[in-house]
DNA sequence: CAAAGCATGTAAGCAGTTACATGATTGT
DNA sequence: ACAATCATGTAACTGCTTACATGCTTTG
């Protein structure tokens, strides 16, 4: 999938300039994209062509316009259509399984360094996520749904660096016990 | 990453053709990648183009000419000295969790199916992977950390699977009181 | 005085995808 | 007759990334 729907999603809630969309990119929890300015600036050019969004230009005195998108009806109804169209499974793309794969040309503490360093990693990573996810999103006016569904989604990414942090901790018995 | 150094792993193991590498890819478990002709073929120029791969060409008769490629000592170093630098942390990018994101607009009945159908793609791919992994890889003479680290990783591959379907198993329940 | 925030955009490139192209051989 | 296996390769595309470019304002 591409980046589109979920600009669409967040259009959904209010209108947003390509600046502010960054920045929930930047905030949300477990969307995987960067949300750097070629995909959103030009995602919103896009979305403006084909009629899923209408542009107001708010001139500033000292500072560029403002470029607010404002999702239409049809652009309403291509999410809601996306919605309930299949989902493609995800993917779990991780270079420390490849590495691991072949790991076993390596020193038994080469291994062991190579599998803390990547442990400390993981556990960064559960704290950022953690933190971020205590700060919370700023969205405007949810339903008790929508609350409860992000609450999930968070939990869940969460959840799924501690099980690969849990899994790696008990990779270095495993390996562990090789070394002597 | 890029898949240049999944390929110079399986050539540590013994010479392979971008054919049987492509194979290797479709077989093997928890490798993300689709092992399309472009890339292998591609990838397998480069090496050869910066010396961590030999080219033997064995003429057929009726069939194009197979081009054996065997590691380099220079590509053994720097497939070693990729693995023990520092991994990026894994990225779970799931189209679902978007979809969800977003899925409080949609009426009760809708938000189950579409949960539902979720769930259901989600348990033929974890029996997919389960037959995968009983039928094993073809793989020659490995030692036996080696076994148990693929094991490992095989394992981790379908348990991150069965664990996106108990979450939404339990995403059903949670919707579903909102529904009446 | 530097850093961060506001606000737009472009250039160049990487990694990956599907689909196409060729063509013999063997199994159902 | 059709599909699968063997075996190479190319074309066109998508999605995403980092880094660059401009330039004013506010805060520390």
């Amino acid at each position: 999938m591409s980046i589109r729907y979920a600009i669409l999603g967040f259009l959904s809630w209010r209108a947003y300039t390509g600046y502010e969309l960054k920045k929930c990119f930047a905030d949300a929890l477990s969307f995987h994209w960067s949300g750097n300015n070629n995909q959103i600036y030009g995602t919103l050019v896009s979305l403006h062509k084909e009629g899923a969004v209408t542009l107001d230009i708010q001139p500033q005195e000292k500072l560029p316009a403002r470029k607010v998108y404002t999702i239409t009806e049809s652009g309403r109804q291509e999410l809601k259509s996306w919605l309930v169209a299949e989902s493609e499974l995800p993917i779990l793309r991780s270079e420390f399984n490849v590495r691991l794969a072949w790991a076993c040309g390596l020193s038994g503490k080469e291994l062991l360094e190579m599998v803390g360093s990547y442990e400390r990693q993981l556990a960064a990573q559960v704290l950022m996520y953690k933190e971020k996810a205590r700060r919370g999103f700023q969205a405007p006016d949810r339903t008790d749904l929508e609350r409860r569904l992000w609450n999930s989604i968070e939990a869940h990414a969460i959840a799924f660096y501690e099980r690969e942090l849990e899994w790696v901790v008990s990779l270095k018995s495993e390996v562990g016990e090789n070394k002597e």
